[in-house]
DNA sequence: TGTCAAACTGTAAACGTTTACGGAATTGAT
DNA sequence: ATCAATTCCGTAAACGTTTACAGTTTGACA
């Protein structure tokens, strides 16, 4: 038809071609209710399919001092309960025709706030921070800036956007089925203690041992990182001479480690040592049959998300969001 | 500090508290080589950092025409394969300081195409595109804009940059694994024949069967979408009567979904059956041991993949890239 | 000291929008 | 036909940059 695709076509020659305004060529284009008349618009309609123009996102970023799209950052991009977080964001977002950036900050505060830079220079609308670390430049941007953490709170950083399950709580759950589960020896490779959310579960697994007159030693923890490598690593220096019946993992990731050694060990899963976890992330109800888990609700997290950013961004309060979780237990 | 941190600082306040024109901050800040004299650049980067000055990406991408971003579009965004290539494409870009864009079209072509259109006016500055489909708009949009094709390429939409493997090739060796492996009856769940990657696959395994005499008759194979429901559903319609020795799937997700058939039907794998995947999700290697697979480069894959798209931006030539691959047998 | 080139710096335009403002056209009532 | 009240529409400014161009300073050299 045209022959003219060469340039991009810009607002200025949508109203040439109508021969109207650039201003009413916005007013049709943003819907702006009255203030055009039945003429001019059908005009502009014409001109807008004929040209196939499309509004300029950058122009009008720059112009509303805001685009519409929004920033995750995770914390550890190979964490797939993680990465499901991230794909529920990604599904509500684009649903609403808001892009989502992602960053993987690693749990590294320096790279952290380089991306926080970053992200307030695109003129973005708001951050996600799945599993945030504590970091000067989060201290400052959450001032300014909408920001909802998911799923790990930072206690220095308080009256924040927060959304999470009761890890204390959970914990104690799957510690009394885990040890409900028949008496044996139990290690336990929690998550850094630095992270808020694996201190909790830490805690709450120690709370119910103690308060079944469980004695755990210092020999049977190890503090590992939230990686699969770390929950091998920590399984291979706690099992193998001692018997243990059960290992509690401070998350899912390090569960799988875990198994990878006691396959290795000749160990059977759930016959000789039971595994614990924390996460359920989506794949295990296909791969690891053997693990037992805490499901938090990846999915409520999304949605929660997205609603309580469209408040912020209206101007609307901060809000902690505790949503329930569920016991998983397959073995 | 400075106590009118309220309103966020342009490049106008910089040049004020520096007494020197906007034009001076910004070579300052691009480091334009010369034209700026030791002292002019002093009392910029002394306002700059007292001000907290950083230069608003928005302004700059309007008027280079074009926004340090790239933009990702993925298939399905369940698959953990393509997740793990999102989060190398992530890595390899934040390095640079490129932002990345996030989509998940589904295999819908009516959702890539707005997306497409949502990517171009958004002056993003190329388009990867992980597992595309056929579509009016992606024919348009590869004639005019940076498009990469990664892993599947799309016969009708020649001459475009492309990174994948020899999935013929590789379907054929992995095949020859599988009959060498032991006589006995094969079923093939083979991806959507609408996919030009799981014809070749599928291809290679016919091929390699029927060179060796095999016979696959109709009834062993299913056409599964790319799931692990899929897989799940197409396991129990073939397994459970007959008897197969093997099944080779379209790719690791269907294979997943077949191993929790098999465990439902309290078939020991490999004991009972042996199960061929196809991609070599880095999770395998923890959590499926049973599962023999080839393993495509996906770290490779985003390396060439950004690579590629530097040159493109650049006015470089398409370019077709066959990166090689691994058996993983272990099983 | 005067001249010239080189180095530096500022002005202003441009990128593509949205929107306040005021002028022009239409409408409706008389 | 006149006037007031609406409704519509175009002009221009603003958002934050980069950069061509022209103007100014500097420094070397005669």
């Amino acid at each position: 038809m045209d022959n003219n695709s060469k340039k991009t076509v810009s607002i200025k020659d949508v109203a040439k071609r109508a021969g109207v305004s650039i201003a009413s060529v916005s007013r049709v284009v943003n819907d702006n209710p009255k203030h055009v008349s039945k003429k001019t618009r059908a005009l502009v309609q014409q001109a807008i399919s004929e040209l196939n123009y499309s509004p300029n996102r950058i122009g009008r970023a720059l112009r509303a001092q805001t685009s519409d799209s929004l920033a995750l950052i995770i914390s550890n991009i190979q964490n797939s309960f993680y990465a499901a977080v991230a794909w529920e964001l990604e599904s509500k977002l684009n649903e609403t025709g808001t892009a989502m950036l992602l960053f993987n900050s690693n749990e590294d505060p320096q790279l952290q706030d380089r991306f926080l830079e970053e992200i307030k220079s695109r003129r973005v609308g708001g951050i996600f921070m799945l599993c945030a670390v504590e970091s000067e430049g989060l201290r400052e941007t959450v001032k300014s800036f909408p920001t909802i953490f998911l799923n790990r709170p930072i206690p220095s950083i308080p009256d924040v956007s927060y959304i999470g399950i009761d890890d204390y709580a959970a914990a104690r759950e799957l510690a009394t089925s885990m040890l409900a589960n028949g008496q044996g020896r139990l290690a336990i490779l929690h998550g850094p203690r630095s992270s808020e959310t694996s201190s909790r579960r830490l805690k709450g697994v120690l709370d119910t041992c103690n308060d079944r007159g469980y004695q755990i030693s210092e020999d049977d923890l190890f503090e590992a990182e939230l990686s699969m490598e770390s929950g091998y690593q920590g399984a291979s220096e706690l099992l193998g001479e001692r018997n243990y019946k059960a290992v509690f993992c401070g998350n899912d990731q390090i569960a799988y480690g875990v198994f990878r050694r006691c396959r290795e060990l000749g160990l059977a899963v759930p016959g000789d040592i039971r595994i614990y976890g924390f996460d359920d992330n989506p794949l295990n109800e296909w791969l690891a049959p053997w693990l037992n888990t805490v499901r938090v609700p990846h999915v409520a997290y999304a949605e929660n998300a997205v609603q309580q950013m469209k408040k912020l961004t209206r101007g609307g309060d901060t809000r902690q969001l505790i949503l329930p979780y569920d016991l998983v237990i397959r073995a």
